[in-house]
DNA sequence: CTCATCTGTAATTATTTTTATTACAGTACA
DNA sequence: TGTACTGTAATAAAAATAATTACAGATGAG
């Protein structure tokens, strides 16, 4: 999946903080990150499963944060949206014949592991509370 | 551009390096990577400009490291194909007229650039002779 | 000096990924 | 019972990536 779910997710959460438990409908959310609100009902079904927001169906629905602000860590966000290597993958299989081909994936992912580790450990010192509060 | 600018690159510095000097034509690194040697002369030429690599042009040319494979971290190897923000970026421009649209960008920007400097950090902590040092 | 083998680079095409759109069933409120 | 939502699938459009083709220029070998 795409490179921009962080931000669509963040952002969604963000209006969602804002929105101080009332319910807002996709259509909202859509308008404020401006892209589809496809995009955005799918990436809140991501979230929901994640028990970070709540949704209600039919007239007057929408969505609504299911924890507070302060127990949602941004490194979780990030875990709960991660669909690929931070660093980047190669596409095609390398050559097997070749003795750095042939390894180079699992060395990559050794290194992957642990820069990813680190990401995020840096990203779960932030709650959504503290990302939302910089907002005037 | 692209994701996997990363692994491509940090693919041709260890083949490189296993060379211990010798040159290596970009068809036989392609070969290695399954890719196509046009892409590979393209990273080179950004590697080359980063001083990471050199090559010799004409019959019998090819690429070389330009200097010791203990003096090329990852850190800054990432540095030299990064390209985009770690964490993904909104395409479009959110709305100006939602508070949080208006300055969710920003408030992105400060959050990923203090996750980058972490992914960055774990990084520099291995050159490129360790990470060489792991194929057998 | 000329042929063969490379790099450097641009231009084009193909492929894949991402996003938008359309459509509609189901839910719930009024 | 109509209206305004969600959930979800299917399709189409757009954008990003990668492959291909092409060729000028460099360099070494004979």
């Amino acid at each position: 999946m795409s490179t921009s779910r962080f931000p669509i997710a963040l952002h969604i959460l963000t209006l969602l903080n804002e929105a101080k438990g009332n319910v807002v409908s996709s259509a909202y959310l859509a308008g404020s990150i401006n892209i589809n609100p496809v995009l955005i009902r799918k990436e809140i079904m991501n979230l929901r499963k994640h028990g970070f927001v709540d949704s209600k169906e039919g007239k007057g629905g929408g969505s609504f944060l299911a924890k507070n602000a302060k127990d949602i860590n941004l490194g979780e966000v990030y875990h709960s949206v991660r669909s690929s290597n931070v660093l980047g993958q190669h596409k095609n299989e390398p050559n097997p014949k070749c003795p750095v081909g042939r390894q180079i994936n699992q060395h990559l992912d050794t290194l992957y592991s642990a820069a990813e580790h680190a990401l995020i450990a840096n990203l779960s010192k932030q709650t959504l509370a503290d990302f939302a509060a910089r907002f005037e």
